[in-house]
DNA sequence: AAGCGATGCAACCGCGTCTGC
DNA sequence: TGCAGACGCGGTTGCATCGCT
């Protein structure tokens, strides 16, 4: 049985929004709010399907978003996390507020694609171009503590608050494991001995020999934003490698 | 100035998942 | 428990704009 289709196609207007149903979707929504999109088209007076009034509503007119180019740190978090989740921007977008998975799917299409190219780098697999297959014990990797059954009876320890109600991250994680069988994705859930005073950390990237910075793990070991103790050593009292540089509420991964 | 390819981004499409009955 | 409708996501397309020749 096929799939009956998500709208009238011969009532409904594609293409570019215009001003008038753009300011028919926004007054639409601030009186009525988000939600039931299936019959907002006809409530709202559009010609549209309701997935396409989402779709505007959510890229392009929502005003929580931040319009703009992305910023160096927004870079690094998308290419970071991209390593870790793969395509899933919609996760990706979940840490970047004010971002949409279809911008940052756009962006890394269009920009950070070939900015990893010019590193040497494939964008896929987030390895060295021309860097051989097998024998990668040695190289940092992401790495994550235990394997998805792990992970998910982690739901049930206190101290792993991040993962609760994350069967999400297990399917996610499998789901890397399946598709690069080998990527390490063993979960590494570990206090940083610098930061007990600290709340746990939520995501930490082990390296197999040491922590790595971003640089570090995009290949700039020299780079001058090193602060792992694999590039610059900075000092003693190194921060070490907090996931992402961001603190660890930040990675609150539903929030 | 015109032609043309490259680029960037908004929007569409199809499928998987969720949810209510 | 199964089904159908609705929603959400990721891949892809189409078009406007830019830059080079």
């Amino acid at each position: 049985m096929g799939r009956s289709p998500c709208c009238e196609k011969a009532h409904t207007n594609k293409g570019a929004w215009t001003k008038e149903e753009d300011d028919k979707l926004i007054a639409y929504i601030r009186a009525h709010g988000e939600g039931c999109w299936r019959s907002l088209p006809k409530a709202a007076g559009l010609l549209r399907c309701g997935k396409s009034c989402r779709l505007r509503w959510i890229n392009y007119l929502r005003p929580d978003l931040k319009r703009g180019n992305f910023t160096e740190e927004e870079d690094e978090i998308i290419i970071k996390l991209h390593s870790l989740l793969g395509n899933k921007w919609s996760l990706i977008a979940g840490r970047l507020p004010g971002r949409t998975d279809n911008e940052i799917k756009n962006y890394w299409n269009t920009h950070i694609r070939r900015k990893l190219l010019n590193r040497g780098i494939d964008p896929a697999t987030h390895r060295l171009i021309n860097e051989p297959a097998q024998d990668h014990h040695d190289e940092p990797t992401i790495s994550f503590a235990a394997n998805s059954k792990e992970i998910k009876e982690m739901k049930n320890n206190a101290e792993l608050n991040f993962m609760c109600n994350l069967e999400e991250s297990a399917d996610v994680a499998s789901s890397a494991r399946e598709r690069c069988p080998d990527l390490n994705l063993e979960l590494g859930i570990s206090p940083p001995s610098h930061q007990l005073h600290q709340p746990e950390p939520l995501l930490r990237f082990t390296g197999r020999k040491s922590d790595l910075c971003l640089e570090c793990n995009l290949g700039l070991k020299n780079s001058q934003n090193c602060r792992c103790s694999v590039g610059v050593i900075e000092s003693e009292t190194s921060v070490g490698y907090d996931f992402l540089g961001l603190k660890a509420s930040v990675l609150d991964y539903r929030s």
